[in-house]
DNA sequence: GGTCGTTTGTGAATGTGAGCACAAATAAAA
DNA sequence: TTTTATTTGTGCTCACATTCACAAACGACC
């Protein structure tokens, strides 16, 4: 295989692929072809294996996919095979929603700290997590944590944003709706839940 | 105008459109540039002059688009000029941030009804709104709400959005994970949490 | 070992959205 | 009225993602 740019989009469907591949490896399936696999995600077998087949050759021909073998591939990948520590920032309803969705574990993902500015909040549990004080966030280097989660009102957003990359903060996802400056060697993911659903109306 | 289809990424960025419209609404502005509207928000002057040019002659030359008339076509477009009611089936800690979430009401978006199949939870309030029966959903059709948020368990939600189809929901915003099969009559728009912040650890 | 059916990987074709350049339209100034 | 400075609307081009088609690889069976 030569060297290809890597799309986006083809990033973005790995997780699929992944929780895919994890649920396969849990049915003790040795291996999967394109096709099934399209079936069951609802997609184009040609875009599977043109999806993979960017990251060297995963499959075998007349075979398919290996499972167990793909699945830590896809993991690797996405740095997925060992924890990521995550940063929430904002310890409102939403806050406190994302700390206990259970989706996370299953991509070895982690909220390893729930930071928040309210000091009514600071040093109350959430789950067993402690809310921290907006000032303790330039240690979060220290602790290995290079993604944070954004759910604080918009007008605090920006700020609460150059925090964390003062802090060497990385990644972003951001519940916060509006346009929020980040440098390019930063990942922001933009999740504007009114703007989602403002958009089904349309469709009616 | 000649006819022209207009693409799904248009729509999808006529929330943020709206969003800075309603502001500078708020501000008193008589009208907008396309350039000045790319600056707030960090877009190309171009694409914004072709997505609102689909809808017809928005602007005037030499001018730019006149404030009030302009948020009005889009709150048009979008139906949010009449509020739109919204079914959230799942009364657990996301269900429960949506409810409370403060960023649905400037969109004319209004969470109706709550529903949860936990007899527990039933005749519980959240907010001013009462917990019911999903044996309930069956009614959606006469109160005039056409949209749900799905915020239940994985293994849950095809059968409850099979409930909902049947009592006539046509635009479903979905935060569970996994494939949700819908006829092509319905819009659905997926959120997946867990996928969303796997992407990150990619770009470290 | 050869043949046949299956499946992958990938170059090529197709489809689609974004970016651009420019003509037409407008207001203000001369 | 004419000129000048803006700004919109849009055909065109470019870039990129998706889809297709086919050669090469593989296992199974004879």
């Amino acid at each position: 295989m030569k060297y290809r740019r890597i799309p986006d989009e083809t990033i973005q469907r790995l997780p699929m692929y992944l929780r895919a591949f994890s649920l396969l490896e849990g049915e003790k399936e040795l291996t999967v072809c394109s096709r099934q696999l399209a079936v069951r995600l609802g997609l184009n077998p040609h875009q599977i294996r043109k999806d993979l087949s960017y990251f060297g050759n995963f499959g075998r021909p007349g075979v398919g996919y290996p499972v167990q073998t793909t699945a830590r591939r896809i993991r690797h990948i996405l740095k997925l095979d060992k924890t990521q520590k995550t940063a929430l920032v904002g310890a409102g309803r939403l806050g406190t929603a994302l700390v206990a969705y259970p989706g996370f574990s299953s991509f070895n993902l982690e909220i390893a700290a729930v930071f928040d500015s309210d000091p009514k909040k600071i040093g109350k549990k959430i789950g067993h997590l402690t809310i921290e004080s907006a000032a303790r966030l330039a240690g979060l280097k220290k602790r290995n944590i290079h993604l944070a989660i954004l759910a604080v009102p918009a007008d605090a957003a920006q700020s609460v944003t150059d925090k964390l990359i003062k802090a060497g903060v990385r990644g972003l996802l951001n519940f916060s709706p509006g346009r929020l400056k980040v440098p390019a060697s930063v990942k922001k993911i933009d999740i504007d839940l009114a703007s989602q659903l403002s958009i089904l109306p349309y469709y009616l």
